[in-house]
RNA sequence: GCUCCCAUCGUCUAGGGGCCUAGGACGCCGCCCUCUCAAGGCGGAAACACGGGUUCAAAUCCCGUUGGGAGCACCA
């Protein structure tokens, strides 16, 4: 799922939670050569680890199911007929190559693209000769000839001059609807109040109006369209900007509540200063008269910094548990109960999950390899000092950071270095790396046996 | 090309005629703190696209220009 669809799902389940409505999920899926039912598997999970819940729809059921579209295709074949009756609609025999052509030759003289309405004007002779080759033929919907006015909840009235919007496909040749016929449908049948989407539909909105009209809907539901989300570059977001799935960002590490805190802010503000909105706090403040009309460009940079504000937020026990993933992905086999004294050492120092893992990984490991930068902090200090540091530690009494620290001074100071200078080879024999969490707190959580070994098979 | 949408720091945004020498946040820079890395604290640079109106007064209203975006599918 798109960050792009994952943002508007969010406003729309704000919107109704706010008002106290009912959110339906609909999965329109009328394209099936393009929808699996992974992808749907996929777009549910996304919603539940994002914690956008639905009172209708799939998995949970409802008054109008089913809320699958290609469930429902009787429905909108109905549906066409009633169009077709009422000459909403017509049968177009037209082949691909030949819209093509005529849609260029349209833009050769500088008009607009769209059908022309060929088939609209057939003679009986001329339908029938189309029938008797058995020409394949899809169902158009037919525009009327007069200005469409969108009341749109964020943008205001938007008009569509009469003659620009041209007859669309409603059943493709195989009989399948399309989107804008089946989404028209259900709409009504769902009895729809609101429908929120991104901008890039807004053109369609008259369509589906049109099609409301003429199948007798008592009202319209009332849109709203939202700003798109693009990349940094301002181009539509896509995999070249990096992540832009729900799940990749899951998968990276990333707070459900930090992505929809951050998501919420794209496009939306409760004021001018307000930054961090819990779930509840986003349900109390949210409403569509504040969404912003302009694209928003997705900075990963400060999703970063609100998922770290979010991990340090987080109770250790809560952390802990949502590490444990990471930890077993990378084949690290955790004690929990070390775990949780470690958290508070890391939780302020990370910026995603799997960081725990690099930062901790000595915890559970003996295999202690010095990185490059450890190496050479080690040979700088020379094994005289390194074993220097080994006969401090092992007198180190108590073993707990303060005993450990007064050892690790002492021995620095024998050393005439001072602390940056005296605890770093000792940081880089013990975890490999010139980077750790605190250097007392982390071998008081070792302890002085896996300590002193790693120091001494460090002096070379 | 045609139709529609949009225009405040690099980015997300506040602002709706006087509270604006334009506020907040990310990022950036500097300082402080400091056992590494972070985090944190303090400070700083940084924007009303342009041109015309309207008005005593315009970032705010109107028109135009320019620039960006979307749509114009038997995709959704």
């Amino acid at each position: 799922m798109h960050v792009g669809n994952a943002r508007t799902g969010l406003f729309s389940w704000l919107f109704a939670r706010h008002h106290g409505g009912t959110f339906i999920l609909r999965v329109e899926d009328t394209d099936a050569s393009r929808v699996t039912d992974e992808a749907i598997d996929i777009l549910i999970d996304s919603l539940r680890w994002l914690g956008i819940d639905w009172d209708e729809g799939p998995e949970v059921g409802g008054p109008h199911a089913p809320y699958r579209q290609t469930e429902r295709l009787d429905i909108y074949r109905e549906k066409a007929d009633a169009l077709i009756a009422g000459g909403h609609a017509y049968h177009c025999f037209c082949t691909k190559e030949e819209l093509e052509e005529r849609r260029a030759a349209a833009m050769a003289r500088h008009e607009a693209p769209g059908y022309d309405g060929r088939c609209r004007t057939l003679t009986d002779a001329e339908r029938r000769a189309f029938e008797d080759e058995e020409r394949p033929a899809a169902l158009r919907f037919h525009m009327e000839d007069k200005e469409y006015t969108v009341h749109d909840l964020v943008r205001g009235d938007v008009h569509f001059a009469a003659g620009s919007l041209r007859d669309f496909v409603i059943l493709r040749s195989d009989g399948s609807p399309t989107y804008l016929l089946a989404a028209a449908v259900d709409d009504l049948l769902m009895e729809m109040t609101h429908v929120i989407r991104g901008e890039d539909l807004l053109p369609s909105t008259p369509r589906q109006l049109a099609i409301l009209d003429a199948l007798g809907a008592p009202a319209h539901p009332t849109y709203a369209h939202l700003p798109l989300i693009v990349g940094a570059d301002h181009k539509p977001l896509s995999k070249r900007h990096g992540s832009v799935a729900v799940e990749a960002f899951r998968e990276q590490g990333y707070l459900p509540e930090a992505l929809v805190n951050y998501l919420a802010l794209l496009g939306w503000s409760k004021d001018e200063s307000t930054t961090f909105l819990s779930r509840d706090e986003l349900i109390e403040a949210f409403d569509l008269d504040r969404v912003s009309h302009n694209p928003a460009a997705f900075d990963t940079e400060k999703l970063e910094w609100m998922n770290g504000h979010y991990i340090k937020e987080l109770q250790v026990d809560d952390l802990a548990a949502r590490l444990l993933p990471f930890f077993s992905e990378a084949g690290v086999a955790v004690e929990p109960d070390v775990l949780s004294e470690a958290v508070p050492l890391i939780n302020e120092r990370m910026k995603f999950l799997p960081e725990a893992v690099e930062l901790l990984r000595f915890l559970f490991t003996d295999d202690i390899r010095p990185n490059e930068k450890a190496a050479k902090l080690l040979a700088k200090a020379g094994p005289d000092y390194v074993r220097a540091a080994a006969t401090a530690l092992e007198a180190a009494d108590p073993w707990t950071a303060e005993g450990i620290m007064a050892a690790l001074d002492g021995c620095a100071e024998a050393a005439g270095l001072n602390r940056t200078k005296g605890w770093q080879p000792v940081r880089a024999a013990v975890t490999g790396s010139n980077i750790s969490p605190p250097l007392p707190e982390s071998l008081q959580l070792l302890g002085r046996e896996r300590t002193l070994a790693r120091v001494r098979s460090a002096t070379g």
